[in-house]
DNA sequence: TTTAGCACTCTGCAACAATGAGTGCTAAAT
DNA sequence: ATTTAGCACTCATTGTTGCAGAGTGCTAAA
């Protein structure tokens, strides 16, 4: 997207663009010239104004509004022409006793953070949990519950749980039981859960195992544990988008609610955030969250003790206070990634 | 509220609700005189409506407008205009269907009926889950994760999960967290989970275990483990009351959001409905969830294997479709407790 | 007791004018 | 060559008025 604007043109566009933001109203040229303190008359702000929406930077919603940022204008906007404000001593110090405090446990700390998140930016936050699939295997244990009803429980390097009820074919005793979870703790130590699923799987056809009812249970059983999907995305916040008067109508919401409903989709569309490292601003059709609605997206990586990867940030209107989010996203993932990692 | 209304009456204050249910606009007399075959003219029904409108059972929200149900008028309605459908086959098998393929695990099956109760309803489905706090014990394991720091799982005897990541004063062995669980598990085999802590208590002043720095410590340690709170409760189709006229305002919708946002008040609050027996339905102010907005809450118990009890129900608005949603919900929550119960 | 008839009340809608914010263009000023 | 003042023009918003329609309440007849 090129185009050398005059150091002018972007001074004004920042403030219609911060102006819209604060605002949420179409800007006209005279309210530019006067809060900006620029030493400019609207008419000149007008022309400018012609031309930046010449480049498809502005929009009027009809002849007699102000004017509107595009996306595009938003994208120039956060690539460079924004100051990026500092994070608050305030802040600083909300997210680090809220994370803290958050009671023990991996989820506990993540929702948490995903509350501050949402209750600092005024938005949505969102955090999504490092994927259990790339933690390393810790613990394998088998409970039996009743006849032919045996609870798996795993357990990550990083304390993550996952259980699973799992029905088998024929009963087995809690004597057995222990005895493959031995047999497979052992024979899992220090794999990533993806590694032992791979694991199990090379095991199920060793000929020597399959004459071995128990071993052959043992695997069965632990292949449906190993395989639970695990969807940790947590959303706090939700409500605070209605508190945008670019939401109130009832249609765009519904659309938008619709779109988080489905935590396993929204899960699938914002692994492809994670790919890069820093914060990630996505605008508007930008965002893998909802192609329709005007949505955008910030995020960042956070990394645990054994390099997984979670991601964390915030979803509000495309007309975010970006200036005020952006730290405060970045802040919180450096500091939950430093919390993980002292253990 | 006695009032001994003439049969006609009756009819003719059912079939207003019905239709202020079905249409969600203020019903005229000429409309119930002719919608409902009554051999009456419009005349006549608008006489009884006066005399309704005296009662407190009608309210018109103008001169000239139809009328409107009152909460008094639902009420009412509910306890004995009301004609109950049957729950279709279609239906049935959906939800038998549903609930039966969730996967394994209370979590998974609980998370499905809230979103069936949900789709069948159109309205919201709410589910919570058997108070943890009532669960038999079953097992206990100490996994250490890192120095000092030690995770507790908790397992209760129809598969509830609950772990918690726990941080002590001086590092303890694995071996010595293996002996640890043993005791415990001994000591605790057959208690429900708020004897059990009961029972941890009274240990913990035992003189003996006192000076056993190894015992001390498992103590210390089950204790959090056994104290942690335990607020499963699953919410689906929140969008959905998007869909309905009377909360196409933003305002009240906020209202709304921002009372389920919070699901430890919700939880303390639904609590009350946990206490009689069959399906249990609050209209409007008489609502546990929110004092403010019209909203109708129909609930029902569900029981597991070990007597816990669980509650099941649907969120809508007060102009709900009880006719509809009642018996469904009855159904389901008979099915989910006959599911819970073949173990 | 029921109903027909009628006056009355109120909302909702459409047409219309007035308002005013904001633009685009032109011509003068710098 | 810019910048700016001035002015005509556009168009959403607001308020007015008038009218149609839905619904009521009351009265008098069936």
């Amino acid at each position: 997207m090129d185009m050398e604007l005059s150091p002018r043109s972007r001074q004004i566009l920042e403030a219609i663009v911060e102006d819209y933001i604060a605002t949420a109203e179409p800007v006209g040229s005279s309210a530019v010239a006067r809060r900006h303190a620029l030493t400019l008359s609207s008419a000149t702000v007008r022309n400018v104004m012609a031309d930046l929406e010449e480049l498809g930077l502005l929009t009027s919603p009809h002849t007699s509004a102000g004017r509107v940022p595009t996306e595009k204008a938003y994208r120039l906007y956060v690539d460079s022409l924004i100051t990026i404000r500092q994070v608050t001593r305030e802040e600083k110090k909300q997210i680090i006793r809220r994370c803290r405090q958050a009671g023990s446990g991996l989820p506990d700390i993540l929702k948490e953070t995903s509350r501050t998140l949402s209750s600092l930016s005024n938005y949505m936050g969102i955090v999504v949990a490092p994927s259990f699939i790339s933690h390393v295997f810790r613990h394998i244990e088998f409970l039996r519950l009743g006849v032919r009803k045996v609870l798996a429980i795993l357990v990550s390097s990083n304390g993550l749980v996952q259980n699973r009820l799992v029905e088998i074919s024929e009963d087995i005793t809690q004597d057995d039981l222990i005895r493959m979870g031995n047999y497979l703790n052992e024979m899992m130590h220090g794999l990533t859960i993806s590694q032992a699923r791979e694991r199990i799987l090379a095991e199920m056809k060793n000929e020597k195992v399959q004459y071995d009812r128990l071993m052959s249970q043992a695997l069965r059983i632990s292949q449906q544990a190993v395989n639970m999907e695990h969807d940790e995305i947590f959303l706090e916040g939700q409500a605070r988008i209605l508190d945008q008067p670019e939401f109130s109508n009832a249609h765009r919401m519904r659309e938008i609610f619709g779109a988080f409903e489905q935590k396993g989709l929204l899960l699938q569309l914002l692994s492809s955030c994670m790919a890069a490292e820093g914060v990630q601003i996505y605008i508007g059709s930008e965002t893998p969250v909802s192609k329709t609605a005007g949505v955008s997206l910030i995020t960042s990586r956070f990394v645990t003790s054994n390099n997984t990867v979670g991601l964390l940030g915030v979803i509000g209107p495309t007309r975010m206070g970006y200036s005020r989010v952006i730290p405060i996203v970045d802040y919180t993932a450096r500091l939950v990634s430093r919390l993980l990692n002292d253990t």
